[in-house]
DNA sequence: GCGGAAATTGAGTGGACACTCCAATATGTA
DNA sequence: TACATATTGGAGTGTCCACTCAATTTCCGC
């Protein structure tokens, strides 16, 4: 299962158009039912195409997986723009507004790292960007509480972490279950926790 | 994919033991190589069985899987014996030895949570046991700290349960990381972090 | 609007899959 | 030991899957 694969190209505006029929029935699919509902039947019905058009625009069915899939591994992370300068409250806010937003990529992302503990190409993509993560949450724990020493910065920061894809994960699986409420309680004073977002 | 299936029923020797080759193999399957690792003729090979041998003792593939998802689940608890005396210590270090542990069955229980994210009869276990669990944290939350509401206990057994579960998930994916040493970092006063177990 | 490239269709292909069937054999019991 | 029944292997079955292909239509720069 290469995780890099060269698809044929789109030249024309229709071109175009049925890739992004197809990402998004991809997308959808993936969400809703997982890697095993995702078949090129599922796809191409959809998404309203022949499997010919799907086989013109993609190299496989793993091709169109695979773009949704590194969709999913960047959205973890709010704007790029913002790094070094957000709080750790933005942070947190930014994780939780994405675990309990009404797009399906979150799910993919958590069902993603779930492969991951099987699939060590998708471990190794899932690890990186969670080491990104982790450096942006140390860096504003420095920033909010500078005596911290940059282990510990880095510590606290991998357990919010772990803390906040646990609490994703429950989340998704149970409707009712009221995340913001538990995230914030991760900050550091509980003054802090009294925000109302 | 109903979950309660009745199987035909081993009733010499050799059939138990027949039963019991055939759950290895797909425990290691499903630890190794996820759920869609497994199948049936990876399971009768691994078992050194015949297809018929199989469908002799199961009554599907499925049979034989939510055996061995049943007994993932069940065994991140420790020893229930001990339940309502163990302290948050205690605790955390089942957990952690659960996930750190040369058992396969912590890595089919993490999967398996990711499977929930798309399939409701899923999540509806994973959630029934980690309700469980939560209840068993909070009471130790309060053994140890009488002076904490219900609500907070739970509140923050829920967020010791998320990150453990967050942590565990990072420990599989990466097996450099120190999940003890993160862990222990959740215990109420950093003195007994210092803890060496 | 002409022409060549791009896009589209869907029946067809080969392979993997879960599961069946049954003759041959092993097992436990009286 | 003899019998009934449990167990065994593995070739065979139907289904579903990803993917191909050749014929046809659509697109767009000129």
């Amino acid at each position: 299962m290469a995780f890099v694969e060269e698809g044929p190209v789109a030249r024309y505006r229709v071109g175009l158009e049925t890739r992004e029929r197809i990402l998004a029935a991809t997308r959808r699919l993936l969400s809703e039912f997982g890697i095993e509902g995702v078949t090129l039947k599922a796809i191409t019905d959809q998404a309203r195409v022949g499997a010919g058009s799907f086989y013109n625009l993609f190299a496989s069915k793993d091709d169109a997986v695979f773009e949704v899939v590194r969709e999913a591994i960047d959205a973890v992370d709010p704007d790029p723009a913002g790094a070094g300068t957000d709080s750790l409250g933005d942070l947190v806010d930014a994780f939780v507004a994405f675990m309990t937003g009404s797009s399906p990529i979150a799910r993919i992302y958590l069902q993603l790292a779930g492969r991951g503990l099987t699939d060590p190409a998708i471990a190794a993509r899932v690890l990186r960007s969670h080491r990104r993560r982790v450096e942006r949450f140390a860096d504003a724990w420095q920033r909010e509480q500078p005596e911290l020493t940059p282990e510990e910065a880095e510590r606290r920061a991998e357990l919010m972490l772990g803390a906040l894809t646990g609490l994703g994960m429950t989340a998704l699986m149970d409707p009712t279950f009221d995340m913001r409420r538990h995230a914030v309680e991760l900050l550091p004073t509980s003054a802090a926790s009294v925000r109302r977002p």
